[in-house]
RNA sequence: GGGGUGUUAGCUCAGUCGGUAGAGCAGCUGGCUUUUAACUAGUUGGUCCCGCGUUCGAGUCGCGGACGCCCCA
């Protein structure tokens, strides 16, 4: 953070201190009666001299962006949560007294700002000060008024100078806002129900990851921040509520990179008396509308290429999509574990010995396919091995009735049809816990008490899981998940 | 973890062959009562990310480190 003592910060705190000579120095009395975007959105067609007629009062209040000033008058561009609103400011209509402190005022001051309204020569709809309010002093000076902040670290460490700078920054996490709220409704409408389980757990589980651990004094245990809500909200289904979702974050205790952020939000839901290809069902129609409401429009372009979420998604078995997207592979390289190591080592993947043939799919897979998926298809039936809470599928039992959904190289979603048999589950579970055994610290641990919930019966249900960022990214044509994330984990400096 | 790249005024950036550090905006002092990144005259402001080295001399070259970004594992 700077610590900069420079001559704009002391001259900025000199006037400060003036202010607090004359009185209260920060007022909390002010009512601001309109945001800027009202009165864009309700005078913007009026005419100049009509506006003069009607002498329709307002008062507005912001961060004073531009500053015009030419001897007896001045512009103002004030910003407030809605957009900018310019204020004229003229020496003979507030008095010698308020102009003088008007000169006083820098880029970047809290201010208010009362008057009627009006349109300037070239047609801007203006406040025709009458009263103007210094509310908030501000010490610092503000980013450049053109080229803006453009520096990522300082974007990123003071997300607030961004958020004050960059109209595009400010737009994405409103866009952000507006998804989730969609999401909500959706699932409301739909007679889901949202619940919230914990963050801190004694046995993590739910997904294959490795989770970060904190200790609990009062109790005098080591606890993990969760990896997934999964187990928990499918207890919830076993207690009787039968569609639950929950929007929250979990934590993994992984690398940072464009597409991983070690803390990162999470929808998850469950559908009793559904099964996968219901919930491929449900996304295509979820993703469709949240488009339609946030973008205005189903398709929309990301990285420069053009994605259409009108367009039924595509959907493929995880050994078709290697096949479909890779020529010089063949089925036979897949078929047995010999034949799909001696490929898996052609590709350069380290393979382990202890993974079998679905392991190894799943990796050659990742290597070949994923970074090839621009528009949006779903893989399915993935190897039992790597989908140790899934339902077998009733032809295979190799393979499961789970899919991912893949956008532009990235996993968005990932849903299947639950494992309610629970002594398949001990099974899974014992197998997981040999992995982590032999080193396989992703692997899950063997949770007791989620398996006696499933003996006392977990109806057929499916549950889905859906990355809120990455489904951000791609509706923001965002780059980077920093981008996306309000406060994104930085290195300390020093 | 590896490779590439960046860090210079409050912000955005230049800085040639190694020779005492520059611009625009912001700020400050003036002019200007409908401006639009207002205009206009003058002017202040530097731990060149940090350390060590090479050199008569380092923002510039070398080595090490910090932090960011991109790519790869």
């Amino acid at each position: 953070m700077p610590e900069d003592n420079n001559d704009i910060i002391a001259l900025r705190a000199d006037k400060l201190a003036e202010l607090r000579r004359q009185g209260n120095a920060f007022p909390n009395d002010f009512r601001r009666e309109h945001f800027a975007e009202t009165l864009h959105a309700e005078y913007a067609n009026e005419t100049k001299q009509a506006l003069a007629e009607a002498q329709i009062e307002t008062s507005v209040a912001g961060r004073v962006m531009l500053r015009r000033a030419m001897g007896k008058a001045s512009f103002v561009t004030l910003q407030d949560m809605t957009g900018r609103i310019q204020a004229y400011i003229r020496k003979s209509d507030v008095g010698d007294e308020a102009y003088a402190q008007f000169n006083q005022w820098d880029i970047g001051d809290i201010v208010a700002i009362s008057g009627v309204l009006m349109k300037t020569n070239k047609g801007e709809l203006s406040v025709h000060a009458q009263e103007i309010t210094m509310l908030t002093k501000s010490l610092r000076p503000l980013p450049e008024k053109h080229a803006g902040l453009i520096d990522t670290e300082v974007r990123y460490r003071q997300r607030y100078l961004d958020l004050m700078m960059n109209e595009a920054s400010r737009e994405v996490f409103v866009k952000r806002s507006k998804i989730v709220d969609c999401i909500r409704r959706y699932f409301s409408d739909r007679q889901f129900m949202e619940v919230e389980t914990p963050m801190m757990l004694s046995s993590p589980g739910g997904a294959t990851a490795l989770p970060f651990t904190t200790h609990y004094n009062a109790l005098d245990i080591e606890m993990y921040l969760r990896v997934a809500p999964e187990l928990n909200l499918k207890r919830l289904v076993v207690g009787g509520f039968e569609r639950v979702f929950e929007i929250n974050r979990n934590f993994r205790n992984e690398g940072m990179s464009t597409k991983h952020s070690p803390e990162f939000t999470m929808l998850e839901f469950y559908q009793a008396y559904a099964d996968y290809n219901d919930l491929m069902d449900l996304t295509e129609d979820l993703f469709r509308q949240i488009a339609h409401k946030v973008l205005g429009s189903t398709s929309f372009t990301y990285r420069q290429v053009n994605i259409d979420f009108g367009q039924p998604f595509q959907r493929m078995t995880m050994a078709e999509a290697i096949l479909a997207f890779n020529a010089d592979i063949s089925a036979e390289q897949l078929s047995n574990k010999v034949a799909a190591i001696a490929l898996a080592k052609k590709l350069s993947i380290h393979v382990n010995d202890a993974w079998g043939l679905g392991k190894v799919i799943m990796e050659i897979f990742e290597a070949v396919v994923e970074d090839k998926i621009q528009q949006p298809v779903f893989i399915t039936q993935h190897p039992t091995e790597v989908s140790p809470l899934a339902r077998r599928n009733d032809n295979d039992p190799e393979l499961t009735d789970r899919f991912e959904l893949f956008c532009m190289g990235q996993e968005i979603a990932n849903g299947f049809s639950e494992l309610n048999d629970a002594e398949d589950q001990a099974e899974r579970f014992r197998q997981q816990t040999e992995a982590k055994d032999a080193g396989d610290a992703e692997a899950m641990h063997y949770d007791h008490d989620y398996v006696a919930a499933l003996e006392y019966g977990l109806p057929p249900t499916a549950g889905e899981g859906i990355g809120i960022d990455r489904l951000v990214m791609l509706l923001t044509d965002s780059a980077s998940i920093r981008d996306v994330i309000l406060f994104p984990h930085m290195r300390p400096k020093n």
